[in-house]
DNA sequence: GCCGTTTTCGGCCCGACTGTTTTCAGTCG
């Protein structure tokens, strides 16, 4: 049982005790720890192995969110494998369920309702039982409720809808900013939610507008939202609040708030929900209450009454800005990277927040490919685009020979394509201190039996070797873990690609051990990297953090393979700063002395 | 089901929108 098989219990738990309608503190508790395991990089298994032995003093039970039910319950799975409370919960419920809780409008209630009342177990059964008419009279429903129902099971059916990319959703939300800024009656607007956390997949996009505060701009703001090109369904519309549906199906939900609300409105849509309940609460030991209004005095609810757009009138202590709102509750302003119910409040209780890392602190880019193997740009090409772009150094980084598809470079190919990079670097440097140095690279590949693809009498001419695993994916945890552990110990390896191999919304990451590659690399002085390339992201956040509290320095590289994939530097940016990065944790943010100096000892130096 | 410089019991964030109602429940974020 890993840790992302007892989430995934734990979350069906909590869906089943939703829907028999259980105290929803009691799904809360589910819930919030399943999200808690799912991001931890430590393995439950080894932390009970841990506290059974007693040779360590932490147990399960430590963990944020974790009791003695809890704790209990993850020891039966570790040790048998089966949770005997999810057995009997999904004896108890129709498997169909599932399909129909993802109607949009359709709750547990409704469903419970629909299964009880009228024996509904299917999609299927759903759809005769409106064209019947039998939904509308049960107690709760009516002609609109059955007809929107109807009208949303196509959209239930269809495969399961996926998150768009951060990248694609940053290209909407620039769009569509740079539209509503079109309207009159906008005096400020922001976006917020999972794009503005910078979550490496964007389910909804949230919009924030200030306008003068009466209904008849509120609605004039909403209603340029419906005029967009780009909507294509308007769900939702009332007086403060609009839904629509954009380009690739995507949900964009647009607030309208007062200039005194605007502060307070933006952090909370920006979320997260489970940062906004710690919030809440921590506002409440304080007697002071939080909404998307303002922060407000836990006194006298009979004074508090209703302006025209919401909202309490009373003893408002803060509103306007972010910052207002944190201050009120004793805190500075958390980064929005940040604000996902873990440590940052604690953090930032302390004065420990992290300085997190921008992308004007970086300074190289040491992943990158040519038309020598499968990019679309020159070596010339790609230098020019990085000078343009302001660094001071990039490491070309073709694939290696196993890498049959892309043409990859054998030792001949690849010692030729090394001369012409001295060859470039004497004539950047002819006018003095050159532009940008090129650092002589590669790309090995893990072979699946083992060993790289490239000798090391080749590897040990090189300025910077990056290490990836593209073949034999499949094999066993403990295969590939093997194979990335050996990649680390070659003295030659600078850094391991995308050492996990995810692609988002297509391939899971391959089964591996993050844990002890993460070791490994502590212990040899191998860095890991953050693939920039929106579909990977890799490491993810919370391998990253784990890696940084290793010891291990990271490395933040586009893998582009044509100039324009340069700028995905920033994509990779957001994702370090999600696991908490500053610039003194990624490499490629020193200057070119001491990149070199960081390195391990094993390879060239220049 | 978790949690505790007030507590081992009694709390647990907060509000908009819709449809079905006649004051509110359910859903959603």
């Amino acid at each position: 049982m890993t840790n992302v098989d007892i989430a995934t219990i734990f979350g069906r738990v909590a869906d089943l005790l939703e829907f028999n309608a259980e105290n929803a503190f009691r799904v809360r508790a589910y819930r919030n720890a399943a999200h808690t395991i799912g991001s931890m990089v430590e393995s439950l298994a080894s932390i009970n192995l841990a506290s059974i032995n007693e040779h360590s003093g932490r147990s399960l039970t430590d963990i944020d969110g974790i009791g003695a039910d809890l704790a209990a319950k993850i020891q039966i799975l570790l040790d048998t494998g089966r949770l005997p409370l999810l057995d009997e919960l999904e004896k108890a419920v129709p498997s169909g369920v599932f399909a129909i809780m993802r109607v949009p409008g359709l709750g547990p209630k409704k469903v419970k309702l629909l299964v009880d009342q009228l024996g509904i177990d299917s999609l299927e059964g759903l759809e005769s039982a409106c064209l019947a008419g039998q939904v509308q009279d049960l107690k709760g429903f009516g002609e609109k409720t059955q007809a929107a129902i109807l009208a949303a099971i196509p959209f239930a059916k269809s495969p399961e809808h996926s998150r768009l990319l951060w990248n694609d959703a940053d290209s909407t939300v620039q769009i569509l900013l740079a539209w509503m800024q079109t309207c009159p009656q906008v005096r400020q607007i922001e976006a917020a939610g999972s794009w503005r956390r910078g979550r490496d997949t964007v389910g909804d996009i949230d919009l924030l507008v200030e306008c003068d505060g009466t209904r008849e701009t509120a609605q004039a703001v909403m209603n340029h939202l419906h005029a967009w090109p780009g909507t294509t369904e308007v769900l939702l519309s009332g007086d403060t609040k609009t839904s629509v549906r954009g380009p690739q199906e995507i949900q964009i939900d647009l607030r309208v708030v007062e200039h005194a609300s605007f502060g307070a409105a933006w952090q909370y849509f920006t979320g997260s929900k489970e940062h906004n309940i710690r919030l809440r609460s921590r506002a409440r030991d304080r007697g002071l209450t939080i909404n998307e209004y303002g922060v407000y005095r836990l006194a006298d609810p009979g004074e508090a009454g209703d302006s025209e757009l919401g909202g309490k009138v009373g003893e408002s202590i803060a509103g306007t800005t972010e910052a207002d709102v944190y201050g009120a509750v004793g805190l500075p302003w958390i980064p929005p990277e940040l604000r996902e119910g873990g440590d940052e409040l604690l953090l930032a209780e302390c004065g420990k927040l992290p300085v997190l890392v921008t992308l004007a602190d970086i300074r190289g880019d040491l992943h990158m490919h040519t038309t020598a193997t499968d990019g679309t740009a020159t070596l010339g090409e790609m230098t020019r685009a990085a000078i343009e772009r302001g660094l001071e150094y990039i490491a070309i980084t073709d694939h290696g020979k196993r890498v049959t598809m892309a043409r990859g470079l054998d030792e001949e190919r690849l010692l030729k394509q090394w001369a012409e990079i001295d060859r470039l670097n004497a004539s950047l440097a002819e006018d003095g201190a050159p532009p940008l140095v090129v650092l002589k690279g590669i790309e090995v590949d893990m072979l699946e039996k083992g060993g790289l693809d490239l000798p090391d009498d080749i590897l040990e001419q090189a300025d910077w070797v990056v290490a990836s695993l593209h073949y034999g994916q499949s094999q066993s945890r403990a295969r590939i873990t093997e194979r990335i552990i050996e990649a680390i110990e070659n003295p030659h390896v600078s850094v391991i690609g995308h050492p996990t191999g995810r692609l988002l919304n297509r391939r899971q990451a391959y089964d591996v051990d993050i844990e002890a590659v993460i070791a490994a690399a502590a212990r040899t002085g191998t860095f890991l990297e953050i693939n920039a390339n929106p579909w990977r992201l890799d490491l993810n956040e919370h391998h990253a953090a784990a890696a940084k509290k290793a010891g291990v320095k990271l490395v933040i590289s586009t893998d582009a393979h044509a100039t324009s994939g340069l700028d995905m530097m920033r994509c990779g940016i957001v994702q370090a700063r999600r696991a908490g990065l500053e610039a003194c944790d990624i490499v490629n943010t020193q200057t070119l002395i001491a990149f070199h100096r960081a390195k391990k000892p094993g390879g060239a130096s220049r």
